[in-house]
DNA sequence: CAGCCATATCGATGGATGTCAATTTGTTGC
DNA sequence: GCAACAAATTGACATCCATCGATATGGCTG
């Protein structure tokens, strides 16, 4: 129900070249930043590596919970911290949610470290 | 001082191929989470692309604490993280302290994505 | 040696974050 | 409609972390 998701520029300043240089400015940094933090997690890690792992590139949270040896609940958290990052997409059919990797996503991560 | 840097890696027990498909085990993606954790502040990503655009590729502590405005005592705490986790590299001239890129670092950060 | 300067380290503190137990929501089947 | 199941949400709690002020270390210069 949150208006907010698939990673929306949340700068309203659109002015603001820092340094002059081709330094990093305050927003950008931070926007990069919420990437990273979301790859910060190891079990974020295994999540995403299982999900690309997957048979059709997709796991359902009950496929997830057990490898991880972590509740439900928190798994749910941590997948929800991926989608909201960009990173996962989330397609609910039936009673049943699936995860997988939005396409791009990893590259364009990889890239922002050779943007800086 | 301290003997643990250069992004050493802490595994003893070398097994552990996790679940048979090619899926990260916890002490991979441990190790990657580092990485990953030392590049999630967005003040210690600007210290990083200042460094990469500084005259010869280094700064030291001076030129840094007042583009990011923070104290010095918590720029050094976040160099001290960067070059933690294999980043940058530190070499001490007179007083002062020059941080520099350590080559190929960044891109390898961005390896570790493509092989989730 | 005494003072100054740049940097590192220490201790404390407020805020963010990972985790769980309990509950709620939404869907399928009887 | 009701029981059962999958998933998400909530609230609580412990830990981690970014930041600061104060202090320590180490080098330069008078």
């Amino acid at each position: 129900m949150t208006a907010l998701q698939t990673l929306e520029p949340v700068v309203d300043d659109p002015c603001c070249t820092p340094s002059g240089n081709g330094a990093l400015s305050a927003q950008e940094a931070q926007q990069k930043a919420l990437v990273f933090k979301a790859l910060a997690d190891p079990n974020r890690l295994r999540l995403l590596s299982i999900v690309k792992a997957g048979e059709a590139g997709e796991a359902c949270v009950c496929d997830l919970t057990e490898p991880l040896d972590l509740g439900q609940p928190t798994v749910s958290h941590h997948l929800k911290v991926l989608v909201d990052a960009g990173l996962l997409h989330r397609e609910k059919r039936g009673t049943w949610a699936y995860y997988s990797l939005v396409p791009g996503a990893l590259e364009d991560a990889a890239g922002l470290l050779a943007t800086l």
